[in-house]
RNA sequence: GGCGCGUUGGUCAAUCGGCUAAGACGCCUCCCUUUCACGGAGGAAUGACGGGUUCGACUCCCGUACGUGCUACCA
């Protein structure tokens, strides 16, 4: 099928994955999947200035991690492969070319200098960003302003140059985009931007028409930061005579800083606390680490939810979905076309939500490190009970070390002040008394604990206001836990009544 | 400055001309639990502004304001 879907997420390979780049992924991967069709990953590495080594693979690993594969990629080849762009520097060259020759594109020798000073004289209050366009091209140094010996004459002494498009002038031109519906520029305000820079890769603008037309791309999906050169690859796509397989336009909606306004930077999340990039990014340049939503105890698929519907929604009530759930429900018309302010309690309920409802079996690998971490030794069985336990008292994976490590070692730190409140010598004798109650138990099942625990409450003339706090305290160190039977029976006979021994001597 | 895009509670958002304007996060109160959490019940809080069109406008049109993006041999 020629009609079959194909998108692509392009990223460039510079740095830390942005959660927008996520959900750029994310809408490509949902509506690849939704339509049957293929979701291509290629990397845009046409910058030799800010091209980092590491990146691609970080790139890699983060949609792995969030379980969103591509089907095809520089790792996993394909059809239309190569898909690193330096790896097809060749094939730009012929088709700017083509261009020139069509009259649609030109020959520029002016040196940085020479750019600079164009602006520099033509800045005023009116005007504050000239460009090199339909006013000032003929005023500079290429192959429309000189003559053809001349420009001849720079070719054959291998004068740098680049191609530029050349913008028609007065013409409208337009193009349907699915989110926002019809948009149009006026080329008189569109620049001739560079398509083949002097060192001979193409910019972004040469490349993503190029490569989006002969990997049969029939859907562009970008951010909005894109919208005004979209002029410009529309006008590529007709100067190139591949108008009729142009894909279908959406522009996505930005993704901005919770306070004040603006795209949501990395900056952002180390002024506010929060992680921006999907995974931690360590800086091979700076030796700078950025962490990550993975490492901050994220669960991809309460990533993966967030981030769908952070600009788009699927017009019900339900706000949990699984991927399969997303795919089949995802549609980009239903994006909204405003930017979200990234809120991060609300990212941070996504992850309660599924460390809520998510299975022992599924925790117990994500949990396991970090008390592994803590030196904590223990078996997978006891772990997973725990676990059952405190989930839902866990917002992210690390809680689970506040909410549960005194299942595994006495608390260092006892809340003695909520003790001693109201403390006498009838509840010391009450629970010494229940030591040896309990000690004398072949059954130390929590049921058979409390009914015990009760027992000699009675004989006390005590009441659970009086003692069952003061239990907890003794056996978690604070006021918060499961039920304190349910933590003694867990922990056995043995460290119960140590616990409770060594609070009593402090008291 | 120019151009593009956008604008429903603090935040994410539903609504495709009938609204007494959903729901979620967060916040507050209460219940459950003699802990914390979960769960449950309730509460405060919204259509930028001005004109049209219409019986009727949050919804359509036009202005204005505000916000934001772009304006590189970066993507």
């Amino acid at each position: 099928m020629s009609n079959r879907v194909r998108v692509r997420f392009a990223p460039s390979p510079t740095g830390g994955l942005h959660l927008g780049g996520v959900r750029t992924v994310l809408y490509n991967y949902l509506f690849a999947h939704h339509h049957g069709g293929e979701f291509v990953l290629r990397i845009e590495d046409t910058d030799q200035n800010r091209y980092v080594e590491s990146a691609e693979q970080y790139i890699v690993d983060c949609l792995e991690w969030c379980g969103l594969y591509p089907d095809e990629s520089p790792q996993k080849g394909g059809p239309f492969a190569p898909y690193r762009q330096r790896e097809r520097k060749h094939l730009y060259y012929e088709y700017a070319q083509k261009l020139v020759d069509a009259g649609y594109a030109y020959y520029a020798f002016d040196t940085t200098d020479a750019l600079e000073q164009m602006r520099n004289n033509l800045r005023s209050d009116t005007n504050t960003n000239p460009q090199y366009d339909h006013s000032t091209r003929m005023h500079m140094r290429n192959s429309l302003s000189l003559s053809n010996n001349e420009v001849l004459e720079l070719l054959e002494k291998n004068t740098p140059y680049v191609i530029r498009i050349k913008i028609p002038e007065n013409t409208t031109v337009k193009f349907t985009d699915m989110i926002r519906g019809e948009i149009h520029f006026d080329t008189n305000l569109v620049d001739d931007k560079v398509l083949l820079k002097a060192d001979g890769m193409p910019t972004y603008h040469l490349a993503v028409v190029v490569d989006d037309y002969l990997m049969k791309i029939t859907h562009a999906f970008r951010g909005e930061e894109w919208l005004p050169s979209a002029p410009i690859h529309i006008l590529l796509w007709e100067y190139l005579g591949w108008k009729e397989n142009m894909p279908e336009w959406a522009h996505l909606p930005l993704i901005l800083k919770p306070d004040g306004n603006g795209k949501l930077s990395k900056r952002d999340g180390d002024r506010l606390g929060f992680p921006v990039f999907a995974m931690n990014w360590k800086d091979p340049k700076t030796g700078e680490t950025t962490t990550g939503f993975k490492e901050h105890g994220f669960l991809p698929e309460a990533f993966v939810n967030m981030l769908a519907l952070l600009g788009w929604n699927s017009g019900s009530e339900q706000e949990i979905f699984t991927l399969d759930e997303l795919v089949e429900k995802f549609s980009i018309e239903r994006v909204h076309k405003g930017g979200a302010k990234f809120d991060y309690e609300k990212a941070k309920w996504f992850n309660h939500q599924y460390i809520q409802h998510a299975s022992s079996e599924r925790l117990l690998p994500l949990v396991k490190p970090y008390f592994e971490k803590q030196g904590i030794d223990t078996t997978d069985a006891y772990l997973a009970q725990v676990i059952d336990l405190i989930k839902e008292r866990c917002t992210l994976l690390p809680d689970f070390i506040q909410q549960g490590s005194f299942f595994f070692k006495a608390p260092q730190e006892i809340d003695l002040p909520s003790i001693q409140a109201k403390w006498d010598d009838k509840k010391k004798q009450f629970f010494e008394a229940w030591i040896t109650a309990f000690d004398a138990l072949s059954d130390w099942g929590h049921t058979r604990l409390e009914q015990s625990f009760n027992e000699t409450m009675e004989q006390h003339e005590l009441k659970k206001g009086d003692v069952l706090l003061p239990l907890r305290i003794m056996l978690v160190g604070a006021k918060y836990g499961p039920g304190v039977f349910v933590i003694a029976e867990m922990i056995g006979k043995t460290e119960t009544g140590e616990r409770i021994k060594n609070v009593l001597s402090k008291l």
